[in-house]
DNA sequence: AATGAATGAGACTTCATTCAT
DNA sequence: CATGAATGAAGTCTCATTCAT
């Protein structure tokens, strides 16, 4: 009898290495045959699988914003936290995130770059961070507390800072170490939440 | 007589064209074949100008270098602005420049991602960031405020934040106007400089 | 199954054509697509089992280095023959050989001049006479007679007048029968053996 | 006034310089941009005076058979001369010859090796052996003494021992002293020239 | 005489994709 | 499911040659 559904492994197997290659080296970089190495697997597994670039291309896309949601999930919608609470616990979450998945990170900005001409691929991301940013805006919403904007320019704040913070090291080098700027911009913007308040 | 200097006028033709195409499609994506279409030129002018692919990419980054620089120079080391004026001013220029100057900011983002593996890339960004930073932390060490950080940690944030607003609406889509995200930034890090002051 | 073994097929069949071109207008003026014509293969079929033009060259060499082998092993190491015997042999088998395989030799010719700036080349041309040498020398200090020389500076000049005689027609025309020329050669060389026993 | 004729003295020039990098690294791999490297001189400068690379090519054919003939001349028809001291001469200035003008030697093999597809170049290469073989045929039939074959055949075969003692050591190493080579192949044509009179 | 920019054919090489086994 | 040989279009790059100045 046949192993039963070899095919989730191999899939597994070929996008694990084509996702680290890519991250590595860019996708453009990387081909049938480096991904057949860094797999193990012959070219005719490989195209067994995928029938084009393209497919290993969306296949990876779809991989890394299931394990985005993944992780994301759990950390939303957390009773009985304050706001400010939920912000410091948010960032700080993002910081140990691009620190711990740097490779993930990588294939993201891979991904943004191919998005630009890619409107597919554009798509499913806005997707995913569209739908992080309703969450995270009803989150506020339930707050009774005054807000210094409309919950939907907040969040996209918050994700601006976000985008920085991820990439600013990444791209820039690290001239200051990245838990002193964690710390600041978490106090800049508990700050500019209670601007209201005054 | 020679005509006069045509070299440097073919380079700037045929950086040009690669600009364009390098920030439309991906500069992996862009052949030599759509070089010498988009620069009206043929194969052989653009080998003359250029040994090889990586030296109009090196050509390229160099000309972006020099034209931020020169957008950059003028409103650095404004005598007579108030600290908030000029953290305003520079939050504002950026947005206005990310406006005006899309294809500029595309192939930045192209360069990014290729710094990830070319080191000689990354080192030419990082430097001219890094020297943009030095200059705005001296602008900030000769006010006579008390600040929330250090000079260092504060121009660091701000460029985080910087990064996230230019980048943001390019890959995520914009479904808050780009106003209000500029304005709540720039009360948010105003805010940030005087939570010492309390 | 597979089809059995097809590589080793396809590679004599490149190599065939490849050395049949390098012999007949030089290796530098033999391009890929003079070879996939020759061997009747589309370019992906040579480019797959010869990365690249200098990979063919090398299999080229070993080629006929083994060739060379092949032919020379037999005629050593002959028991029973007088010395006279073995030269003569020797000095006819050569003219023998390079009329029946005229392209090895100008084919050997080519990696001649190749040898001059590729040092690999010159190295495994240099290791298979280098080899011949010692196994002839070997055999001459076997004979008991005296000899008018140290016996590698007899078979150095042996290969010398070798050189001479299958070059010479190749480059030089053919004036004089090249009967006459091998049986003068060899009465010149048999009576330089015996010049220390008078 | 112009200075009378630049021309001979370019011509020179590029010839010098084609002829160094033929004889270094093969005419095939020799460019019009290396010519202009070495010889300092402009691309219109080189195309000014030589049309084709082809008219470098048998430029350089003809000069090196000039400064061949040059060096022969003086060398035959000395009078007063035995015939074996005009044989020990021509063995002996020929391999002083191939050591002191090692590039003129490199540069003939690169030129043996064209003509065997080159029906131009392999008939100036004959036509200048043909001639050297007749004047020395002449010599040695004023000689009065009995020879051991038709004097074509006995220059045929000096020529061939010729041939092989100034290729040998280019291409196969020299594990002999050249000393020694050259005395015992004078000594063996010496001999073989009195064969007859035994 | 001299210059060097321009040309385009063609070289080597890479690679995603197909397919017989 | 799996293999790997085969394909050829397309890529980057080289280079002898032309020509306006």
């Amino acid at each position: 009898m046949h192993r039963r559904d070899v095919r989730p492994l191999r899939r597994r197997q070929i996008l694990d290495a084509a996702e680290h290659l890519a991250a590595q080296r860019g996708w453009a970089e990387t081909t049938f045959a480096d991904i057949c190495r860094e797999a193990d697997i012959s070219n005719g597994v490989l195209t067994y699988h995928f029938k084009t670039k393209n497919d290993i291309l969306f296949a990876m896309l779809e991989d890394i914003i299931d394990r985005l949601q993944e992780y994301v999930a759990p950390r939303l919608q957390q009773e009985g936290l304050s706001l400010d609470a939920k912000i410091a616990g948010f960032v700080a979450a993002l910081s140990e995130f691009a620190r711990a998945h740097r490779e993930l990170i990588l294939l993201l900005v891979q991904f943004l770059t191919i998005s630009i001409q890619q409107p597919e691929v554009a798509e499913k991301i806005h997707a995913f961070f569209s739908q992080l940013r309703e969450q995270q805006v009803d989150e506020v919403q339930q707050e009774g507390v005054q807000l210094p904007d409309d919950p939907h320019v907040i969040i996209r704040l918050l994700h601006c800072l976000a985008l920085g913070l991820v990439l600013d090291p990444l791209f820039l080098g690290l001239d200051v170490p990245i838990e002193q700027l964690i710390d600041a911009a978490t106090r800049m913007f508990l700050g500019y939440l209670r601007l209201s308040q005054e």
